[in-house]
DNA sequence: AATTTAATTTAGGTAACCCAAACTTTTTAT
DNA sequence: ATAAAAAGTTTGGGTTACCTAAATTAAATT
């Protein structure tokens, strides 16, 4: 933690500085309680991170000491109100950058990740606010992830997986909910973008699969896994 | 140092992992070199990355292990090949960014220098060359300083010191040898930029200044300690 | 050549990360 | 209720990259 003067305001305020790491660790935490809405316990928060359990402890307690989560052994750890808005801003740099990479930079959707988590880390308020003017304050992301914007608000997008569509009601894919390199190379290969319309055909009894029609008028058989990632409205 | 699979050639390569505190000494050394094109000392590396000299030496000893540097206790720190080519393929990514920031993102030429530190340590090479391909792989940054091309060859300006143009003459603004934001203010405060013309009216004997007349037919009195920043042709 | 001065190295220490293994607490199941 | 399983913590150790102070080595001066 630092000192410093904000210079335009003509007072002191306090600047928290956030280490890599720490980012990381409440990009973790929020990711493991935004759903579930709970607290996260060390063995979940090593996992996503893939370190060691036992490197969590101490880092939690850091964290506590900055006022950055909530924390108790017993029950895991919540982001507090600024670990939150530490948080939705690395995630609004992440998906942001990755906006970038897909629209201006030839990326495709599954090339992006591994560079955003490297880009999410640049620090300058300035280069943020700037990127986002240069995008169009993009309201999503390739993956069809929500942007939130600079006052950490998310977009809200009702969709649902497209293993829950009427049979023959024309749908539009909003959105992935698996945004690993084979997850969307698989899609690629099946000729699936976000935007693209699709309507159910048949459900397979048997599995679960789905034959759908996709907007060249192909049809393609979808895996049951398949389809609950597949994100619709 | 790791062992990875490039994929593409079907064969095993080393590639060489360098950490960001790594390329911020091969820069150090590439620019206390380049010049002068001897060795550096201890010294005026710990001096260019603002560290203690007794730092220095265990550095210099991991980066001749990794064949990155030749290293004399004598006679100083000198670049090999490999070593030259990560410090060029750094400053490639530094002016790179700072071309970015300026052309596209609204920064002035005195904001982009503490970003590009950052953004210079990005590691992808995609990303390197579709940043170059989008920018229209420029030769030069927004200081006029080359930008090397992928195989580390950096274009050739010759250009000299206003201070040393001749009277008269009319010369065009093609660098700054001093990127620091007061410097970059200063000349944006007399209106001097990137490519503008000047012309040398009148040298003071007594103090070596320069009465300079501007593309508007503003006249200007510059210092000498300006007019040696100021590369022209 | 002897001395002063400058540069470099050594030695010992700190801080932020991380891990493996031992240990403790909590939870679950019998 | 108590043993087994699961989850969390502590201990001891490792790495990287930095620090200071003291010792050493090389260079420059006398």
């Amino acid at each position: 933690m630092k000192l410093r003067n904000s210079g335009k305001l003509g007072y002191f305020c306090f600047h928290m500085i956030i280490s890599v790491t720490e980012e990381n660790y409440l990009k973790a935490i929020f990711s493991a309680t935004h759903n579930a809405g709970g607290k996260v316990g060390n063995q979940l928060i090593a996992e996503k991170l893939m370190i060691n359990p036992a490197s969590v402890t101490e880092m939690l307690r850091k964290l506590q000491e900055k006022k950055l989560i909530e924390y108790t052994r017993t029950v895991g750890a919540r982001l507090t109100k600024e670990g939150m808005k530490a948080a939705i801003k690395v995630i609004r740099k992440h998906r942001l950058w990755e906006t970038f990479l897909v629209g201006h930079l030839n990326f495709k959707w599954d090339e992006v990740h591994e560079i955003a988590e490297q880009l999410e880390h640049i620090q300058s308020d300035k280069l943020l606010d700037e990127l986002a003017a240069f995008l169009g304050e993009p309201d999503f992301d390739p993956h069809g992830d929500p942007i939130p914007d600079k006052n950490g608000k998310m977009p809200i997008l009702k969709s649902k997986m497209l293993a829950e569509a009427t049979i023959g009601k024309k749908v539009r894919v909003v959105k992935v909910a698996d945004n690993t390199a084979s997850f969307l190379k698989y899609l690629d290969k099946q000729g699936i973008a976000l935007g693209d319309t699709i309507i159910v055909n048949e459900i397979q009894d048997f599995d679960q699969s789905l034959l759908v029609q996709l907007k060249g008028k192909k049809e393609v058989y979808l895996s049951a896994e398949a389809t609950k990632k597949i994100m619709v409205e």
